[in-house]
DNA sequence: CTGAAAGCGCTTACAG
DNA sequence: CTGAAAGCGCTTACAG
């Protein structure tokens, strides 16, 4: 009853129990052409009646690819990242894939090993939210051998994949735009990771929309484990305090929100606020916050699709060349200085 | 250069360039035991060389288990599930285990789907948050033939397996007294998911509170899906309007959280609230949550080890009793009346 | 300490 | 439409 004998049937019970040869049974899992009709109900009901399951090893090993992608995102603890990982889990199950997850913690090392495990599964293909410039070559290796890889929300340049992305650039200029409608002037770009191209194309938004206004730049950007939130209320005690900062992503928004109120500054009349990404809780917050909302949902969805579709086609020996950028929204709360939205008369 | 050829290096190909057999390679690989420490020298140079990584699938096949387990979570976009997912996948990394995920989004036959998905991968074994009794057979069945299997948060009857839970009685205990202790008498008690035993322990924590006291007891305790908000909101405008509220998870709260905003009813003056669930942004909002903090990182940690160390004393045929429950904390801000802590003077 | 043989459960050509 | 043979890449006994 309990010898570690799992999928104990195999192809060959379930050959015997139809008094058929294996390769009819497999014809009939794998999509049943070149079988009678009858032959088919015969094998299906025994496949049913033995609770018959395909071992995936046993294909894999043949077919050399198994029916399984590779998730590599750098947190499940950012809910960016953990709506699009649902997201791609869903997706893929729908087509038939399981998802087998990674998080890197942006550790440059665990990505590299990430990566070989990936290999030494014969997973399909990738999907990665990039963080690291060291596994790249490894990524390109992949490539080379044929593995589709998509990368999410930020790319590195090099790599011969698909890139699922959103619009950084026009979303940070709207933000920063929508501050200085408000007759800012001094506007801080505050944030972390400016390595990646998705951070690099906000602060271009924010430095197009503040050269478009004549308006000089103010950064704060460092690296990530500094503490952020101190060095922006030291900001506001220098020579030529900001009157607005523009935040390049939820960890920064939280982590400037966090010092704001623990020095009981007020939003937006002491200092205005806008962030790039929004979440769940931020129209709760004690100053709702005005934010560039991203489809996390979307990215991940348009991701998946993409992957599974050059599985489908084979073409991941050839150039992957798609690319897909999504809109942003700006969803106007009351952090940037907007008053809030004037409720209905509800009839009591 | 784009043959769909992965892996194209294999154990035999690292045997030919050492000259030796296959099983001297294959005992190198697995733990080099007898081997002389020269030929061990040789062949791992040659592995490195080669760059040769085993193929899985083909020792999944022999060894009838992969050293992957599977994750069914209900669902990523929830905080406290996405960090628990986050805590197992390292945990599983550290020990060489890869990660299936599977967000079931509580749906009764995905779960099911998933879980014949694993068998059919030889997932080693299994680690979930269960949400439906239909899938209750299935798992009693993987039980049976052998597979481990640890239930977090919250389990289920009649299913032999590890359990790693939380203190929920203890915890919603102590935040209905504290509530109590603030003068309320009129405490309502909301939220959905009754039929876990995670939520019936809360509720039961909740209850022994109200009788120790000698108070009566109010719930609304709705199917998932239902607007909650509305909800408590109408019972403010009852007979007996109460002066509190306890709600059972963190996704209550937000709901209730919203609705209270949307009507302008003022924490925790007209009611006070604690909830079951901290999450990151509760000190940030209007008014700060105080709740019950589980610690969802740590339940992640301790049930890949549960599980882990299972699957290497193999003991997964017998019996699984082992059971862990973490103790949960009262964090105290300001939603059940407490005064927010005077800050240390900072010197200017 | 080392290796030749057999086989894990499936699928890919190849015949009929 | 159907099946016997071979082999995917590894590991498990079994010999030396």
């Amino acid at each position: 009853m309990s010898t570690r004998s799992r999928s104990v049937v195999t192809i060959a019970d379930v050959a015997r129990a139809c008094g058929v040869g294996t390769m009819t049974v497999s014809r009939v899992i794998n999509g049943k052409k070149h079988v009678s009709e009858e032959m088919a109900r015969r094998v299906e009901e025994a496949i049913a009646r033995l609770n018959y399951q395909p071992n995936e090893a046993a294909r894999t090993l043949k077919g050399r690819t198994s029916r399984t992608i590779g998730l590599i995102v750098p947190s499940l603890s950012d809910p960016f990242f953990s709506q699009c990982a649902h997201a791609v889990q869903q997706v893929a199950a729908e087509q038939g894939y399981m998802t087998m997850l990674f998080a890197c913690e942006a550790n440059r090392s665990v990505e590299a090993e990430e990566l070989s495990q990936m290999r030494a599964r014969n997973i399909a293909g990738i999907l990665i939210v990039p963080s690291s410039e060291n596994s790249l070559e490894q990524l390109q290796e992949l490539r080379r051998s044929g593995m589709p890889v998509v990368m999410i929300d930020r790319t590195f340049a090099g790599i011969d994949a698909g890139e699922v992305m959103v619009e950084n650039l026009e979303g940070a200029f709207r933000a920063t735009n929508h501050l200085i409608d408000h007759g800012h002037r001094r506007i801080l770009c505050v944030g972390y990771d400016r390595e990646y191209n998705s951070i690099g194309e906000r602060i271009e938004g924010y430095k197009k929309a503040m050269q478009t206004a004549g308006l000089s730049q103010q950064y704060i950007l460092v690296k990530r484990g500094v503490p952020i939130g101190p060095k922006v209320v030291a900001s506001l005690r220098s020579a030529k305090p900001p009157s607005a900062v523009f935040t390049l992503n939820n960890v920064t928004s939280v982590a400037v929100l966090s010092a704001l109120k623990r020095e009981e500054i007020r939003i937006p009349q002491q200092l205005a606020i806008i962030g790039f990404d929004d979440f769940e809780l931020a129209s709760l917050l004690a100053v709702p916050l005005t934010a560039v909302r991203q489809p996390a949902t979307e990215l991940g969805r348009h991701a998946t699709r993409m992957l599974i579709d050059s599985l489908r086609t084979g073409n991941g020996g050839e150039r992957m060349t798609s690319r897909i950028v999504l809109p942003t929204e700006l969803i106007l709360r009351q952090s940037c200085g907007c008053e809030p939205i004037s409720r209905i008369a509800r009839p009591s």
